[in-house]
DNA sequence: CTCGTTTAGTCAAACGTTTGACCTTCCACC
DNA sequence: GGTGGAAGGTCAAACGTTTGACTAAACGAG
């Protein structure tokens, strides 16, 4: 059971057998011819040592790192942690090893640089910031790199979210509970998500047979959608509900609705995508759109395992969408 | 700017030097002797190649990965988040990786198998869970290791907040305010953390000479805190004020509150352990106490980079502590 | 008994760096 | 003119695995 430095030539002394059989039979080699007993002495060795291979031994000699990289802006929105729990899940599935880095430091670039030559095998981008020289950065990664739930112009290589349908569920919601002005928190201008939330929100509206109500865009964070309710609230027509396009900015939303004397759900209502735990302690609860987001992650992994370079992935992910009806939503008050 | 498979050699056929003198340039070997002509035929090859060290070859040739682990039991919970922002910004700073794995998987020791044998050059366990065979299960990884915020008995290398001391400002602020019976939410039972703010709690109290009140154990979760909440409400003499140890915490106890009918703070003042942004937007907004996280992260991985195996660090941090007055917490109500 | 085949392994090169030891060439000094 | 030393590199081993090629022994068929 010692433990420390223990090489493969080190178990082949103590089985007496050739390095070359200890590394077949840890590796599961189906080439290898071997009796029964020999394989024991060999696994009886291993144990007793407390062998473990050298990860860098074998990265070196087989050019895979079997790790893989998770890209995000924030490890502080909650949004992006059940995106790593899914790929660290999947990741583990395969025997990959999943690190995460965040924009905190230099940016992806100064990612990538850190993370050096032949770290990882494949890289994972969440998140929708624009950065400038974006894929250059990536050109200097030599690793499949895919995109998640983000599409851009000039890449093919992505994972995306059924955002349309979830803001529709919503908007739907909406208008089955009898209103007829609905407002709209969309997204930051020109962000991929903002632009499909949007999209199905203008959709469910003409297919009720409404006129969209007044939209204003707001960044996904809680200042951002308490500055953006306060000026929707500004509009002369306001709306008895609202769909926001993200949990974190309807947190300063409904801030912005308290400080205007507004209550919730009865004066205005409002929905927004993506569910956290905390949602149900807010007040009021608040009805949000649970998106799969632990499953995109997932499915990042999965494809990063199997991809050849060079190969374009354009998937709409479909797990499941569901809305979570709690207390922000209720009828439009009749004055 | 050609990139892909370049290596040392690669480089030494374009600049007509020895492997031995790329490798020294860009490592900058300070005992290399070179004309400064060479040394630029060097880095101009190096550039035009685009050759970048391969990571596993290095490794396994200086027996260092370059590369930090840093084990949570949860992404989603923000007061990681700060941690791990700061350890990673640590370890950029020394051009070490840092990768962050959650016990979502197989926990600690599943982690331990899968990150193998030399990938890091430390770790980082930050979170109270008591694991059965931890020790054993770190000394399967020839690792060097330190907790973070956390003491064992049997453990001499942690790096703590001084948790005692933010918990004397909490209730401190509720004494100040007038409040003559406080109640205290505790963290989970025999969590080090738990402990150290309850002795704070304690103390305070003896010191403004009153005596402790109504205490109840409650997870570090909101669906803990709430039940807790309900529990100490029962309390025959129910106090006017609860300190409450941790944030997350405090997010159920508010709704609690609130569904036992009380007014936060006009009824019932509250303050916790932890800022968050979030705390801003809470309903009525949650006084807190804001502890070093990210400074906490940041020395953990600074101690990995200085530390011999076996040697002992047992450390308080002396970050700045900060109580962040809003508006949970007001003096009491005179019926 | 000989030949071919299977069984059960062995052998050694290769992956790309790092680094201590070594080797020229040139110059200064006596 | 010989010697010592510095300047400017070169050489090659080693890190621990993986894996295609090879081989010795045993066996069955003819």
């Amino acid at each position: 059971m010692k433990s420390g430095r223990v090489t493969l030539a080190h178990v082949a002394a103590v089985a007496k057998v050739d390095r070359a059989v200890i590394s077949r039979v840890v590796n599961n080699d189906p080439t290898l011819n071997i009796r029964p007993e020999t394989r024991e002495r060999v696994l009886a060795a291993v144990a007793a040592l407390g062998y473990r291979p050298n990860v860098a031994a074998r990265s070196l000699r087989t050019a895979r790192a079997h790790m893989f990289g998770l890209f995000i802006p924030d490890f502080a929105n909650p949004v992006y942690a059940e995106i790593i729990k899914g790929a660290e899940a999947a990741a583990a599935a395969l025997s990959y090893v999943l690190v995460t880095g965040s924009a905190a430091g230099a940016g992806l670039g100064g990612y990538i640089d850190l993370l050096g030559q032949g770290r990882i095998d494949g890289l994972l981008l969440a998140g929708a910031e624009e950065e400038a020289g974006l894929l250059e950065q990536l050109d200097r990664a030599t690793v499949p790199w895919i995109m998640l739930n983000r599409r851009s112009p000039s890449v093919k290589r992505y994972v995306i979210l059924d955002d349309e349908r979830a803001a529709r569920l919503a908007v739907e919601h909406l208008v089955g509970l009898g209103h007829r002005r609905v407002g709209h928190l969309a997204g930051p201008v020109g962000a991929d998500t903002a632009l499909r939330r949007s999209a199905g929100y203008s959709a469910a509206m003409r297919d009720a047979g409404l006129p969209d109500g007044p939209v204003v865009a707001a960044d996904y964070t809680p200042a951002g959608g308490a500055a953006a309710m306060t000026a929707l609230l500004a509009d002369p027509d306001p709306p008895t509900a609202v769909f926001v396009a993200n949990v974190a900015s309807a947190i300063g939303a409904m801030e912005s609705a308290r400080a205007a004397g507004l209550e919730i759900p009865r004066q205005i209502s409002m929905v927004a995508v993506h569910d956290l735990d905390l949602a149900s302690y807010l007040a009021p609860p608040l009805t949000t759109v649970r998106m799969p987001l632990a499953e995109l992650g997932r499915r990042g992994v999965a494809l990063l395992g199997s991809l050849k370079l060079d190969e374009s992935v354009e998937e709409v992910l479909d797990g499941p969408i569901e809305l979570i009806v709690r207390l922000s939503t209720a009828p439009p008050y009749m004055a």
